[in-house]
DNA sequence: ATGAAAGCGCTAACAC
DNA sequence: GTGTTAGCGCTTTCAT
């Protein structure tokens, strides 16, 4: 199909060994003559290398490889962005594979990726307990791999956000403002960050001296309509006596909002509610959310970083990259202790 | 790195040659018992063909190119969503560019998937006049390609929405409900999209004789930003009579709902609104927003499957699919028949 | 029913 | 300074 170096060569009558080395930059020893007329054949036949050819010799693709969930999804979207831009700036390029949450699909894309020679694989979550092997056997391998929030044993690199530690700040920020009956919605358990939310709950309301009630809590699946579905049994419970609302993120704390200012009610007057981030909402809604926010770009950017350290054969001075989490107050909790 | 056709041939003691007609089975003249030990041995070395490898020879890569303006918007994930899907059922891999919507980019992905000698390239919107170039270019190639929303002379295949339709309909449902004054707030006017959806507009007003009042007129850019621009603008013009809104994409209507709410008034008994589709917007607002629904995922599945039938060097029917766009009545529409 | 050999486009080592 | 050569892993004739 498209010109090729010998082509390039043959029209220059050099040969394709020395236009290889002018297209990769290592003309060190090359003539100015030369380089100059290979350039303008370059330009003129309108050369583009042919990757595939490049990669069987070096070994190296210059892609890497990233496996989510549902790349329709807000969270996952921006992450892959994040990790496009990164690898971008690095000249590399991206290979998306959406594994709709699927684990033989996750096993699929290894697959795929490794016949690509994807020179590393960025995985975000999904969870179960096969995936030890996985990983395991990835390292056996010497494959550059990270893992984006996804804790596992024998610590493999990655990079994650301090969920423990939001939801526990989220908490604590209702308490201060009084409320001493706080309801909360989990995301789906089998997930490292839904169970570690639920844990900074817990422990946010043990550091308060507040018995953590389980018939407060209340489990959802990260989705707007399982926010609904909690909504609709909050209300039908008539002995919920909860003056606030913690879900486990912003949109199931949708699912529920909608879920109030059906019954007639308001924010923060009726009810208090706030979420632990991870979609993107628009405001509209008065008050907004009080949420946790999340830098999901940055998580994107900060993985494919720590993967490019690999590849480079840097020394990981650290495995695991923290993010920490900050509380949005926007209005959507009432507080309390101005009353009297 | 890994496992290799000669390896699986010297262990099962036959050539690479016929394993290789096993593995892409062409095993038609090869016996039985050869057929069995091969796959033994494939399964138990775990061999993964190398693509690169294959590419090389075979001339084809079995992925294609997308290029979008910006993943993290949710019309692009889905419809890269939806292309994803298609190419996965055919064995395809996805290769995603992100233009940032800049169109040396979207130039320099088209070099990098030839590079990468990617089967074909589908192309989501980005629009200015050299692009026919770029288009002219490739067709001359011969190389397949596909557009998405891309009007452009010379059709090449592609499949788009009936913004225009869907933006008459809307609009003439407002008229119907008794709206004489309805605004507009446009999306960016050098994308096809935006540009029909006005258009539409102006169609559905003239057939009921309402006069277009380019006052009523607004330009947006189909943030949600500029829809609260634009609310903005629209409550300090003070004789700015008119009695609903209509914007050129849902993000713009989400925000100019805030504004509407901000300034302590309802929909639609203050002010009705409708937007055209082209975001997802969680519910939560009563009402919600009376819109366009638009079938994105089902947008990018088409396009892959156009790509596709022009693989397969198959005869094109029709070069272009076109997308019914319905309108979806919830409620923010305010009738004013009904009144007296 | 299977093997030998050529060649895809490129890079890297070593000659000259 | 530049050319020659070998080989990456695979598919595909063409022999046998």
């Amino acid at each position: 199909m498209g010109t090729t170096l010998k082509d390039i060569a043959e029209y220059c009558g050099v040969s394709s060994a020395t236009v290889s080395m002018i297209i990769n930059g290592k003309s060190g020893r090359i003539s100015d003559d030369t380089i100059r007329r290979v350039e303008d054949a370059v330009r003129h036949l309108g050369y583009t290398p042919n990757i595939a050819a490049r990669s069987m010799v070096t070994k190296q693709s210059k892609t890497i490889g990233l496996t989510i969930p549902d790349i329709s999804d807000y969270f996952f979207s921006e992450l892959a962005k994040g990790v496009g831009d990164e690898a971008d700036e690095h000249g590399y390029d991206l290979l998306i594979g959406n594994t709709g949450s699927k684990l033989d699909k996750e096993k699929e894309y290894i697959q795929v990726f490794q016949g690509r020679s994807v020179d590393g694989i960025i995985f975000a979550p999904l969870n179960s307990c096969e995936e030890n092997d996985l990983f395991q056997g990835l390292q056996k391998k010497h494959y550059p791999f990270v893992t984006i929030e996804r804790y596992i044993k024998d610590q493999v690199p990655g990079v994650f956000m301090k969920n423990f530690q939001g939801a526990y700040d989220l908490t604590r920020l209702m308490i201060e403002k009084g409320h001493r009956k706080i309801a909360f919605i989990t995301g789906p358990l089998c997930t490292a960050s839904a169970s570690q939310r639920l844990s900074g709950y817990k422990a946010a309301c043990r550091s308060m001296n507040i018995a953590v009630d389980e018939q407060l809590i209340f489990s959802g699946d990260f989705s707007y309509e399982s926010g609904n579905r909690v909504g609709m049994e909050f209300f039908d419970e008539r002995e919920c006596t909860a003056t606030a609302i913690l879900a486990s993120n912003n949109r199931m704390a949708l699912g529920f909002y909608e879920e109030i200012l059906s019954h007639g009610l308001s924010v923060p007057e009726d009810l208090s509610i706030a979420g632990i981030g991870g979609a993107r909402f628009y405001p509209v809604l008065n008050p907004k959310i009080t949420t946790i926010d999340m830098p999901i770009y940055d998580l994107g950017r900060e993985a494919a970083k720590l993967l490019f350290h690999l590849l480079k054969g840097e020394e990981i001075k650290k495995r695991a990259v923290e993010f920490n989490l900050n509380v949005l107050d926007q209005g959507s909790i009432r507080d309390l202790n101005t009353l009297r």
